[in-house]
DNA sequence: CAGGCATACTCGTATAGACGAGTGGGCAAG
DNA sequence: CTTGCCCACTCGTCTATACGAGTATGCCTG
């Protein structure tokens, strides 16, 4: 059992009133933000923090458990603790859902990550007609029944969002947006075509810890938030024509704004 | 020691291979789902879950901690566990800026609040000239000191919010801009008044979990993200003449965001 | 009646120990 | 040399215990 490099971490304060895993913690995160311990590099092990602070191991665990719950590492079974590595994000900009970027026959989201040069996928596509919720319904008019499009977005392998889109059952059924491939440009693109011109989206984001159901299907790790957004189309009449509702790991995303200052 | 109302929460599942922890956690998230208990309400103590479920004290606790960490419960010393209460959230709408809202004398979030029956403080204003960090220095163009507004917004006595708005000295330097009250209409009319025409915004916004710091300016519970918004002015000229460095509480906050479809 | 204190309950911190399970390296057998 | 096993090291889970500290309640004292 190699003994930890001296100076690498220091000594517990006894006097302090602050808990003695709270204490390492801090130590740990210094030595973290200082760069002591870079970016997917692994931290000394419990049992090794247990020799060098003299405490019990499951005083070592609580302050792992602290930086896991701050985001800042992650633990792999039978291998370690590691400072969890920053993830690269992806910018999603208020024009891009422009008519100009709707062109093509590729998603946006496959077109942008082609040329950010990541392997991008779309998984778990699900079309069907359902009951609206109340705050779709809501968000659409008061429609009792919508069609629904579900699906997941992968980056690199990687699920980075999962998204489901709702839409009034009169303006989408037996369109080809009640396919699996709504076909170039998208549902957007078959919206316009339908009549329904678009004239601007409204988004609401929050952020929030995700539920055990959004781990799974982010493979979150711990103390990652996750951004939910949800999209309102309105067409030229005023109408909602669709909601998306988007779940996203927020140690993936950046999201961009342009306001007017009118 | 009153015992456990039986039906409330089911039994253990040995023959699981679900964690004890785990599956007591998702007993009691399930039943907060179901509004077993509503918001504000205390979980049963620790003792009567040891009881209930006949495990050790530590293992009642890792559940709590996997529910604290979701957000959903904090725990208050001396008294119990409580399902934690959603506090009101501000909405940001996309034209908070508009010339038209800063025709008064006070803050956009003073009046804001008080429309909305706040009480909104603002607290711990600090103004001073410091060396511009290298993401505000790119973001304003390559300047090296800058003007530093800091400042935290309360709701009703709670921290929601805090932020630094970083200026140019050439423009900020001996004008009401660098005085601790702005004058009517905040800084964004006295740069107007120095012939800044605004022009436009840019907000980028991400979400993560918050540093030691934060939680303590914030108070606040494990398991609360916060939004991070940072936000560039531009002139009609193009030039960059703040940058806003917002550190925002995610349980506090829905921001909404108009998009032209064009 | 008012104030203060004792007490029982709550969660917070920490120890010591046990066993399980995933990982990876080294060694031994083929 | 390759295969396969064993073992050492890692974190995961759980028990049992102890003491400290914050909170609320009720009783007892003045």
């Amino acid at each position: 059992m190699p003994s930890l490099p001296s100076g690498l971490l220091g000594d517990l304060d006894p006097t302090s009133d602050r808990a003695v895993f709270r204490q390492i913690a801090d130590q740990l995160r210094e030595a973290i933000d200082r760069g002591r311990f870079k970016e997917g590099e692994k931290l000394p092990s419990e049992a090794e923090l247990v020799d060098h602070y003299g405490v019990s191991r499951m005083t070592v665990r609580n302050s792992f458990s602290v930086l896991q719950g701050e985001g800042l590492v992650h633990a792999e079974h039978g291998k370690g603790v590691f400072v969890r590595p920053r993830p690269p994000v992806r910018r999603l900009a208020s024009d891009r859902f422009a008519r100009r970027h709707r062109e093509q026959g590729k998603s946006a989201f496959t077109v942008e990550a082609e040329a950010a040069g990541s392997h991008p996928q779309v998984d778990g596509l699900e079309v069907k007609e359902e009951k609206a919720s109340q705050d779709v319904s809501a968000r659409l008019g008061s429609v009792r029944r919508v069609l629904a499009r579900r699906r997941r977005y992968l980056l690199d392998g990687r699920p980075v969002e999962f998204a489901t889109s709702y839409l009034p059952l009169d303006i989408a059924r037996g369109t080809q947006i009640a396919e699996p491939n709504p076909g170039p440009g998208g549902i957007y693109a078959r919206l316009e075509e339908l009549g329904h011109r678009l004239d601007h989206f409204e988004e609401e984001i929050r952020a929030r810890m995700p539920s055990p159901d959004e781990v799974r299907t982010l493979r979150l790790a711990s103390g990652v938030p996750v951004i939910h957004l949800i999209r309102t189309a309105y067409d030229t009449e005023g109408r909602a024509v669709e909601v998306c509702d988007t779940v996203m790991a927020a140690d993936a995303y950046v999201l961009s704004y342009q306001l007017p200052a009118t």
